[in-house]
RNA sequence: GCCGGUGUGGCGGAAUUGGCAGACGCAAGGGACUUAAAAUCCCUCGGUGGCAACAUCGUACCGGUUCGACCCCGGUCACCGGCACCA
């Protein structure tokens, strides 16, 4: 067999589609569109490694195939630069930021170009350059415009090693995302994004879309829509309203205390008339200096202060309540302050047990001497909703009573958190505010975009948790845009996840300077019609990216209401030893070393062919050899190449079922099981020892977008005209896929005595005779009594028998 | 704690969604070619018993439904992912 020499053949066909610009998308085409949209990589410093190849390699497989099957395609790729890696080490090599970026996004290149990857790579995009950015912050403003980008003062997530002030997103589990130190509780004035107010439209929305069912149920969970209603207590001898929030307001007659966040505005209003205010603000101390992570510990020892002088009115019977604070009603959700009904919730349950304070029951079901009981049942000791049974029907009928007397009504709530959007740190984009003494806060005017970051020497953050930014004079001392006076500018900058909110759009036409899209080429291209990633995007940038696009639809700027009809999502690629890849654990796999020694069409195919696309599976080094040998044999078919057009007898209705089941699981992401089906084949082919011309394009193409620098060869070598990337994928006939014979399993009582072969159109009748014509099955037969018989069709007969 | 997922040979994984368990690949063993090695090609390859045809067990565990269960139902265990005092 003719060795392949896959470094020059790769090389070769390379060069070839870039001379050519085969991959670039049209933006007028008669062609139907597909956009096709990975993930773009942060372009770190230690290059990419093979899980990027892993999650790029699914949708590249999409799009050869849609460009065969007569696709104008959009398959681009981009970089999302800005970050706290690259200024790290910024810091620490005292190379610009800048600079590092450039020199990453270059290595990032070269490797994704080696691995012959379908990108159209006329349409580049780099979130850190200015005439991208600039529309970053023209959204932003947009935003501010709109009343959905505000200050605030409040508890902030803080890592005080990164100095940075972290969106609830990056602080999970009371570590930092970024150097994973504890994150402490701060006070401090930050931007946000309310992307609280577009919380029923991102649920509402998932319902049109084609998201796999895990990911839609990760985003309806983080958005954690509660219906429940809000109710007003009275502090009493005041008309002050504590207004609470509950899911449960059928269970008002049980409630015998009441909880306020430490937090709560209410204590600092009438500190006054609090007795105790002094252990009240030993306890409020206490609670600021935990961590955020012990405070959301689920600690079954409570912790809290009896406000003396301050109690409640229940609204419903008249009772005087108990006020507490504690720390386990959280300001941040509902109105910081709850109704405790302990019977019936396991967190007052333990609280009222610590503190002695009663427990009302008023659903019957549970032992409340032992714990809470949150089921279903009875209505007890409630007045007018005793003997309901139905937690619906009780709900119902409080809810229209409390609206009915003016004490409260129903209402919605949000785990989702308004989004903290800001860093104190250079390597992102300025926000582009200036604050003036008489204006207050004012935006910079659009034509003055990009506001660019300046030049700067040191990026170290200040101590204080302020931005390098703060330190500039010719940066902070600007002019109001308003009034022309001596103004600040703002020098906090944007998170890492601003640019990637809307890069997808910036593809569609990425040298636009008049706008971040044309309106046309928007209208055209959108929405996306697959997006593939990581599972570990599904809650941030996924949620994001579609409120920042939610709003620019409400806007009028983008013609779709969501912008991804479609997302998958990859498994990870673990090291060799089953272990997460990291650099800390030395089992990272550079796709360069494999490309080196096995060529790119044999780490494409073997990544596909690992396992289960959307599982994790672990490397293996020797299981790549058999990619190797795959395509080896792949080019080994130019030396048994016959001279006929057609399709042999022997391998028709093979040619026929590989493309279906190729064809349709590259739907379905079975990449796997599709590379099985063309080795399979290839083993048919060898085992007759020839192939037809008819087959071998047909073949190939199949091949092709999974391996498409040796197929590429393979057609030229087998003198077939032009080139195989502007062929037609191949049809099958479904008729053809059927064998006119089939192995058919023969069982007794529903094991297998015998495996026959019949005709496939063969009548029931005729298959259960043929059946007990077999020898085997007759001796299974042998002195019983025939109790039932069954025919499937093409698969098998069973033979239900009992002793005679 | 809550939500979701997974569990199949020595390994990665298939199984037309209730119909022949182990496709395809790796590893391993045997053989051919070679002075030799690599590469390549051929054969074997879930367990047990048997020279063999064959028998028998086998998809985490226990039970159920069915002519028939990796697949459906009930329970248990283990691992992975997400959320987590969300009122």
């Amino acid at each position: 067999m003719a060795q392949y020499d896959f470094k020059a053949t790769e090389k070769k066909w390379q060069d070839i589609w870039d001379k050519n610009k085969t991959f670039e998308a049209q933006d007028n085409s008669d062609k139907p569109k597909f956009y096709a949209l990975v993930e773009f990589p942060y372009p770190s410093g230690a290059g990419m490694h093979v899980g990027h190849i892993k999650a790029y390699s699914g949708l590249e497989v999409v799009s050869r195939k849609r460009r065969l099957q007569g696709y104008n395609v959009l398959f681009p790729i981009g970089f999302d630069a800005f970050g706290l890696p690259t200024e790290n080490y910024a810091i620490k090599t005292g190379i610009h930021p800048r600079k590092v970026t450039d020199m990453n996004i270059e290595k990032f290149t070269s490797q994704l170009r080696r691995v012959g990857f379908s990108f159209d790579w006329s349409r580049v995009i780099d979130t850190t350059e200015e005439d991208y950015y600039k529309w970053t912050q023209w959204i932003f403003l947009k935003m501010f415009e709109n009343g959905l980008a505000f200050r605030d003062k409040t508890l902030v997530n803080y890592c005080p090693s990164c100095k940075v002030v972290l969106s609830n997103e990056d602080s999970q589990g009371g570590k930092c995302d970024i150097c994973h130190s504890d994150i402490v509780q701060k006070s401090k004035d930050v931007w946000y994004l309310r992307i609280t107010e577009y919380a029923d439209k991102l649920l509402e929305g998932l319902k049109d879309v084609d998201y796999l069912p895990n990911i839609k149920l990760q985003q309806e969970n983080w958005i954690g829509r509660s219906t429940g209603a809000f109710v007003n207590f009275t502090v009493t001898g005041t008309d002050e309203k504590l207004r609470i929030y509950t899911t449960r307001p059928d269970t008002l007659f049980g409630v015998t205390f009441m909880v306020m966040a430490p937090e709560h505005p209410l204590i600092d209003k009438y500190s006054g008339k609090i007795a105790n205010m002094d252990e009240v603000e030993k306890y409020r101390d206490f609670c600021s200096k935990k961590s955020a992570f012990e405070r959301t510990q689920l600690v079954k020892d409570k912790t809290g202060v009896k406000l003396d002088g301050f109690s409640a009115v229940n609204p419903v019977n008249g009772k005087e309540i108990p006020v507490y604070i504690s720390d386990y009603v959280m300001m941040g959700y509902g109105t910081g302050a709850i109704m405790a009904v302990p019977a019936h919730d396991q967190r007052d349950y333990e609280f009222a047990k610590k503190f002695g304070i009663d427990i009302i029951e008023v659903i019957k079901g549970g032992d409340i001497e032992k714990e809470a009981y949150t089921g279903d049942g009875e209505m007890v000791n409630s007045s007018f909703l005793n003997g309901l049974t139905n937690k619906k029907d009780s709900i119902e009928k409080m809810a229209a009573y409390l609206q009915e007397k003016g004490l409260g009504e129903k209402g919605v709530q949000y785990k989702m958190n308004d989004w903290a959007f800001n860093r104190q740190r250079y390597w992102g984009e300025p926000i582009p505010i200036v604050h003036c003494p008489h204006c207050g806060m004012v935006a910079v005017p659009y034509d003055e975009l990009p506001l660019r970051l300046p030049p700067v020497e040191n990026f170290e953050p200040g101590t204080d948790g302020e931005s390098p930014l703060a330190k500039i004079d010719s940066f902070v001392n600007c002019k109001c845009p308003k009034c022309g006076g001596d103004a600040r500018r703002e020098t906090d900058t944007m998170p890492q996840w601003a640019g990637s909110s809307w890069y997808f759009l910036r593809y569609i036409d990425p040298h636009n300077t008049e706008a971040f899209a044309g309106k046309d080429k928007l209208k055209y291209w959108m929405p996306v019609d697959w997006y593939n990633g990581g599972m570990e995007h599904v809650t941030r940038h996924l949620i994001y990216s579609r409120f920042w696009y939610k709003f620019l639809y409400d806007l009028g700027e983008v013609p779709v209401p969501e912008p991804y009809a479609k997302r998958t999502a990859q498994g990870l690629i673990l090291g060799p030893d089953g272990d997460k890849m990291s650099k800390s654990k030395g089992n990272v796999v550079d796709p360069n070393e494999v490309v080196d020694i096995y060529g790119a069409d044999v780490l494409r195919s073997y990544v596909l062919f690992m396992g289960d696309y959307e599982k994790a599976a672990p490397w293996s080094e020797s299981a790549v050899k058999g990619c190797k040998r795959f395509v080896d044999r792949i080019y080994g078919l130019c030396d048994i190449l016959t001279d006929s057009d057609e399709y042999s007898p022997e391998l028709e209705s093979s040619m026929h079922k590989a493309v279906k089941k190729v064809s349709e699981d590259i739907e379905t992401l079975k990449y796997n099981t599709a590379i099985a089906a063309m080795m399979t084949l290839l083993n048919q082919i060898y085992d007759k020892g020839s192939i037809t011309r008819a087959e071998l394009r047909t073949f190939i193409t199949l091949l092709n977008p999974f391996v498409p620098h040796v197929t590429e060869e393979v057609w030229q070598v087998a003198g077939f005209e032009g080139m195989l990337n502007q062929t037609q994928w191949p049809s099958y006939d479904e008729s053809k896929c059927v064998d006119d014979e089939v192995e058919i399993a023969v069982q007794v009582n529903g094991k297998i005595k015998d495996k026959i072969m019949l005709p496939s159109d063969i009548s029931a009748e005729d298959a259960i005779a043929a059946a007990k014509g077999s020898e085997k099955v007759a001796a299974a037969l042998e002195g019983m009594s025939i109790v039932k018989e069954l025919y499937v069709k093409g698969r098998l007969v069973n033979i239900v028998v009992k002793p005679a």
